[in-house]
DNA sequence: TTAATATTCGACCCATAATTCGAATATTAA
DNA sequence: TTAATATTCGAATTATGGGTCGAATATTAA
């Protein structure tokens, strides 16, 4: 009658596929350069069909963002909701499972992290679990910093220098060396 | 008889304000947006008096990459050339007169960093100045490391810290509060 | 088996934007 | 002054690439 479960899944799949696709496309091509039709070459399908599962290139654009930034959250919710954990602690392991999740996927990640900067689409659902986690660190910063934990300086300071640090040492890398628990401990002090 | 320095000098400052009316273009309307009739209008020029400066949209665009960078590694050059500085004097000299310039010129130096992420044309002339700056900086690390003014760290990693950690500094800063020589000692320790 | 529904895609369409043309207008050298 | 050269730009041309159409082909439910 309706359509199965199965059905769904395929559909999902397929949807996945396309979006692996495009990421790679971006990945050799930039933003800017990634055309749908190479997506399409790329994802294995007709140029025709990628506008079957999606409306737009720009939906293509959103969901690969959006499908980051939610798992990327979910995977960051348990660590941020661990009770008896100092803020530094806390601190330390979110950031350690950032790199966790960004060394499976290093392409998607710089994906996520650049993107923002470059197109500027507005009300953008993903942007809500981006400045979710922004406000988390920040929190867990100015805490820190109370707590006498971190070196005090100002933690907008810190937030920033932290964010650039992060992003050269996780994104920049030759992924040659996961950055370990010691690696960030070191650089804190 | 032949062209006089005078019209030299005129061409010059003509292509000049072609190149700063794009920068002002691409900062507002991003790489992709930015149209050659924006620029034209922009600079003050017809669209296709552009074209007679100019062979194409790309070489406007590695033109004010090449311009920037040369410039960039000009006003390094004395720096990095000083006699009698320990390698951490070096380097922190060197990440002031880049903030100095970044700060003279936000636009371009955002540009200047963010760009090569963004477009991928390979065997870009002004590459050989970005790939010079790099090594000397990773050289200054590697010495500094040496002779202990440094936390003993390797240095590759040290080197994508302060990488990350310039840029989110002094690029993605809100601008208020210039970097000062406290501020770079007091990250560095 | 078959009618309905889901999926696929080649060939178009069309708006936008890069690039070229050709005819003016300025400037220069003699 | 004037012929040659340099500069300018509106209008036309072309290329690119996002998005659509309609006709296949596959799959499903009955």
């Amino acid at each position: 009658m309706s359509i199965s479960q199965r059905q769904i899944e395929e559909r999902e799949m397929r949807q996945e596929r396309i979006l692996n696709g495009a990421l790679e496309v971006f990945k050799s091509k930039g933003l800017e350069g990634a055309t749908m039709d190479e997506i399409a070459t790329q994802s294995g399908f007709g140029k025709a069909t990628l506008y079957y599962y999606f409306h737009s290139k720009e939906e293509v654009f959103a969901a690969i963002l959006e499908n980051g930034w939610i798992s990327l959250w979910r995977s960051l919710e348990p660590v941020i909701s661990r009770e008896n954990s100092s803020p530094r602690q806390t601190f330390v392991q979110l950031l350690l499972t950032i790199a966790k999740n960004a060394r499976n996927r290093p392409g998607l990640y710089e994906f996520l992290f650049n993107a923002p900067k470059v197109i500027h689409f507005e009300e953008q659902p993903w942007k809500k679990f981006q400045g979710r986690m922004y406000v988390t660190i920040q929190g867990l910063l100015e805490d820190g910093v109370k707590a006498e934990e971190f070196p005090n300086i100002n933690p907008q300071l810190l937030f920033k220098a932290m964010g650039g640090l992060f992003m050269g040492l996780v994104l920049m890398g030759d992924r040659k060396d996961p950055a370990s628990e010691k690696d960030v401990e070191d650089l804190l002090n």
